[in-house]
RNA sequence: GCCGAGGUGGCAGAAUGGUUAAUGCGACGGACUGCAGAUCCGUUUCCUGGGGGUUCGAUUCCCUCCCUCGGCUCCA
């Protein structure tokens, strides 16, 4: 097992992370509520869990990643309500197009996507306890809170003192609390909403407890890792260490607490309620995987990040292609070089430095998952095959592996080159390769007008067709 | 108001108590090309919010001020 440090937002330090229970870890991860689109925002954050996923996997870590699915809540019961749907089936909905964006993101390492409401008979479970243990009450409404006057230490988390918290426009002034920083943990049924019963009455899941009644079920009363959104630390993840150690007794209830900065826009955080997002499945379509990627790991994942719809990712994209265009061509060249049988063996001091930049690669986001100095390893590594003197035609096809390995970690780590080979010279699209012959024969005959017609029609298509020494090759391109 | 994170080149964004402040995008020049693109080479020389302090030396550590963003019971 590799040796790693991590920002733990509640110490305010790099600490070297050590498993509960090498070389098992547990990771929890915020996931999303499901009542509108996802967008490029909560991409950053599952982005970059996934590669702390796949890091720690690639590292020798046995991890048990689970991210849960906010299935009800008032939000998803409005939203419903306005469309004259079910907020379940809107949630279901919802989740299934998420799904369906993160799997073309590569974002595959979460284990299980627990939905809140199949474990109420945990949280009604866990509410009982902190009712036992005089932690929480029964208002006269039915709902049940939790008394933050119980838990000292809330407030560690975030450095918020509860005394000094702005009792305004969000914080209700509720008759049926007894103190206002009381959260509901336990919400009394509304007519017409989804409800369970309960000790307390009908009713359903306060938005906290979910989370601590999920990860004691799954990962146990103290687990190694919790991340989410910078916006979660206050109040869902101070009221999540509030509830998990009041309910259990043991603390800390998480060990490592990892949060991811936001995604701006124009200088103000994307998100659903600003109403200033990008979704996640328009920047795909028009980008693709890569570049989204790309574009989310080239920073500090702590830090904010500025979103430019006009610039960013078309950056990211032409960024994305200088690594990518090489690793293509590793591809292609193996191909021939898997047919063709041996071949030469590289000079042995670009070998020795394609070993040890994996390694460099490994330590350099071993130091607090810094993707953005991985990035710039790679680039480095780009340039260096590109220079003069460096010959791949006609490698072996070990020594190919061995020169293209440090883009193999980018893939398995980083996530990227994943889709599926969009790589020119191939077989997939005979059509193209007639047009491009038909194209090569007029430039042979001097009749440049209907040669660059051609090129004008596969662009049109969303192929963009280079001139290169060792002849024309094509990729796709978004149209427009 | 309180709590937290930040202010680095045209843009995005790293890093370190000390030789030319990473990397990418963009721009400019060149090679190559029928052209374009891609690629390669070169350039983009005096970029670390203001003011103090510590130090031989500060972008980095300390103080202060200004500004931006986030949170303050919706949020990835």
């Amino acid at each position: 097992m590799r040796r790693f440090t991590v920002y733990d937002s509640r110490t305010r330090e790099v600490r070297l992370f050590a498993p509960l229970h090498p070389p098992r870890v547990g990771m929890y991860v915020c996931g999303l509520t499901p009542y509108a689109a996802a967008h490029v925002g909560h991409a950053r954050t599952f982005v970059f869990f996934d590669v702390v996923a796949r890091a720690l996997r690639r590292w020798g870590y046995r991890l048990f990643y689970v991210q849960n699915v906010t299935n009800l809540d008032d939000k998803l019961i409005a939203r419903a309500a306005e469309e004259g749907t079910d907020p379940l089936a809107l949630a279901e909905r919802h989740f299934a197009e998420y799904r369906a964006a993160m799997e073309e993101l590569g974002v595959t390492s979460v284990n299980y996507y627990p939905f809140a409401t199949d474990y109420v008979p945990e949280i009604v479970a866990q509410v009982r306890v902190l009712v036992d243990r005089g932690f929480a009450y029964r208002a006269p409404d039915g709902s049940v809170y939790f008394s933050v006057a119980k838990f000292p230490k809330f407030g560690e988390l975030s450095g918020q003192n509860v005394a000094a918290l702005r009792p305004g426009a969000r914080l209700e002034l509720d008759a049926d609390k007894r103190s206002p920083e009381d959260f509901v943990i336990w919400k009394a049924a509304t007519p017409g909403e989804p409800a369970w019963e309960s000790p307390w009455g009908p009713g359903r899941p306060g938005w906290h407890v979910e989370d601590t009644a999920i990860t004691e079920r799954l990962l146990g009363a103290r687990y190694d890792l919790h991340g989410g959104g910078i916006d979660l630390i206050f109040p869902h993840h101070e009221a999540e260490i509030a509830l998990s150690e009041s309910a259990t007794g043991e603390a800390p209830s998480v060990n490592y607490w990892m949060h991811g900065g936001a995604l701006r826009l124009a200088g103000e955080k994307m998100s659903k309620s600003l109403g200033n997002v990008l979704p996640l499945s328009e920047a795909l379509e028009a980008f693709g995987p890569g570049p989204v990627r790309l574009f989310l790991t080239n920073v500090q994942y702590r830090g904010p990040l500025e979103f430019d719809r006009e610039r960013s990712l078309p950056e990211a994209r032409e960024a994305y292609d200088r690594l990518r265009l090489p690793y293509d061509r590793f591809s292609a060249l193996l191909a021939q070089a898997g047919a063709a049988g041996a071949g030469r063996e590289p000079p042995e001091e670009l070998a020795a430095q394609a070993t040890s930049l994996v390694e460099r690669l490994d330590t350099t986001l071993a130091a607090d998952f810094d993707t953005r100095g991985a990035v710039a390893l790679l680039f480095g590594w780009v340039r260096r095959l590109a220079e003069p003197g460096v010959e791949l035609d006609g490698l072996s096809a070990p020594a190919l592996e061995l020169l293209r390995s440090p883009l193999d970690w980018a893939r398995e780590v980083l996530g990227l080159f994943a889709e599926g080979g969009a790589a020119s010279g191939s077989d997939e699209a005979p059509g193209i390769e007639v047009a491009l012959a038909a194209r090569a024969r007029a430039r042979g005959r001097g009749d440049f007008a209907e040669a660059d017609r051609i090129r004008a029609e596969l662009a049109h298509r969303g192929i963009e067709v280079e001139d290169r020494s060792d002849g024309p090759r094509w990729r796709r391109v978004p149209v427009g």
